[in-house]
DNA sequence: ATGTTTATGAAAATCACTTTCAATGTTCTT
DNA sequence: AAGAACATTGAAAGTGATTTTCATAAACAT
């Protein structure tokens, strides 16, 4: 898994004409180790324990990198910070957000996209993503 | 529809402790006589052009205020701009938003809604709100 | 009317990015 | 291996959208 990533981003960076740094590969290795959805300031601050010199305009721009080159994805929830979360082939899936603790578990719901279609359809959309998150208490916070 | 709106919120401030004053009303006025998803800019500016004194600080407030008295509900779509939106008693729906024109349009399916509260419970979530924006091209931009 | 308390407007401060720029690094060519 | 050519980096400045501060002005109870 994490191979494959990384021979995303090679060959995006070899692709791109852009350079392999020992920033791109640190923070990679930190995002692919990392819980998903982290912000930027969130990994920011882990790899900063570990690599002092590292600065927040690097985090977020290699972050950005990561989306152009497909391995990660900016979501946003109700709390203002973008967040990024890793992509794997194939999948999609959405969110349940506990209000009180953070949490973030992801859920596919097969049916729900199917009716998604039909709605984006029947207003004549072409659809291109959607993003659904369902808010409320996880069990450990009720 | 206005009527409700007004009592909800004059109850809201007797309740609190608040004091009505014509910036209030001015401002929900133009609230209940514009589009739904108005950001607080375009609130603004359009208050502004009848009432040049009304300050932006206190559109911001307002339509805090509005959300706190249970009329008006924030929505962040992946603009980065945050809209309010007309709240109605029982009603709820979700968005498809068109990525070249910003056209918004409402939809209600109730059984993505019911779908949503069994993955929940599934999880175990209680759930509070949930939010599904469809993002695509809408009948005139493609 | 008057005092108490809340609201307002203008400006300053925050927040979460986003960009700039001089200094470094990489990679490519000899 | 050296230098050229170009990309990347870190620190700091800049942005855009709020959010807060604070002195002044309005409400409302007495």
């Amino acid at each position: 898994m994490k191979r494959v990533k990384k021979k995303l981003l090679s060959d995006f960076i070899a692709r791109k004409g852009l350079k392999s740094t020992r920033q791109r590969d640190t923070i990679l290795d930190f995002f692919l180790a990392s819980d998903r959805h982290m912000s930027i300031e969130e990994l920011y601050l882990k790899v900063r324990a570990k690599h002092p010199n590292i600065g927040y305009a690097t985090v977020y721009r290699t972050l950005k990198l990561f989306v152009e080159a497909g391995l990660a994805r900016e979501i946003q929830f109700a709390d203002g910070q973008t967040r990024y979360e890793h992509v794997n082939e194939g999948e999609h899936h959405d969110h349940l957000v506990c209000t009180h603790c953070g949490t973030i578990v992801e859920f596919e719901n097969p049916v729900i996209e199917k009716l998604q279609d039909e709605v984006a359809k029947s207003h004549g959309f072409l659809i291109e993503t959607h993003k659904m998150e369902i808010y409320g208490l996880c069990p450990k916070c009720h």
